[in-house]
DNA sequence: GAGTAGATCCTCT
DNA sequence: GAGGATCTACTCA
């Protein structure tokens, strides 16, 4: 097992960084209490290019500075009053590329994670959708600007790589607002797993 | 089982 | 002052 480098995050290609996020795990550590979630889910956010994205046509405002630092840091916001969502910082200095960690599976701190989230038993929905999965990691807002290469905070890859055929792509969720880009296949998801979320 | 409303608050206009 | 990279529960069939 080894924390994922910070030269990773720093490729300009982030659809193939998105995709070699795929089973990798996100490790959080905070008050203690250490938690971790393999990711089967993601979405790329391709810069000022890319409608969905908080950094569309250049928009720079204080909440989205954080995606134009350097690849490596965290970007967390809150979506609909309600969920905190976690991205991933990619790219060099000045470039707002992002990954959206979508869903995970519990690897680890299963215990933490239930009573975070108020659930009695560890199921698919632990874990599953954005929403979700922040809340049992116990990411909010407040940690957007993190290093993922803190002593809270970080990746690791522990070797598991899905074959070809095990990903698949397709449109981005919840980005209809987006017109012709929310058609982009910039989602990308491990086929078979049950804390996938979106349509069964 | 499918469809929809409500929650709830930060950010940008 | 409006709306959002969502989730859940409830209705209705």
């Amino acid at each position: 097992m080894r924390k994922i480098p910070l030269s990773f995050y720093r490729s300009d290609n982030v659809l193939e960084i998105a995709k070699t996020l795929l089973g990798k795990i996100i490790f959080t550590n905070w008050e203690s209490k250490k938690t971790a979630a393999r990711i089967v889910e993601v979405e790329a956010y391709n810069g000022i290019t890319d409608k969905a994205s908080h950094a569309w046509n250049g928009r720079r405002t204080d909440r989205t500075e954080i995606m134009y630092q350097n690849g490596g840091v965290a970007y967390v916001y809150l979506c609909y009053g309600i969920h905190h969502l976690f991205n991933v910082v990619t790219n060099g200095d000045g470039i707002p590329h992002a990954v959206l960690i979508r869903a995970g599976e519990p690897v680890e701190g299963v215990a933490t994670m239930l009573k975070r989230t108020g659930k009695k038993k560890a199921d698919y929905t632990l874990t599953r959708g954005p929403g979700n999965l922040t809340k049992a990691l116990g990411i909010e807002t407040g940690h957007s600007g993190f290093s993922l290469t803190s002593r809270q905070l970080w990746l690791a890859d522990d070797g598991l790589g899905y074959k070809k055929g095990a990903i698949a792509c397709s449109p981005r969720i919840g980005v209809d607002y987006a017109g012709e880009d929310a058609l982009l296949p910039y989602r990308f998801y491990v086929r078979d797993s049950p804390y996938v979320s979106g349509k069964k």
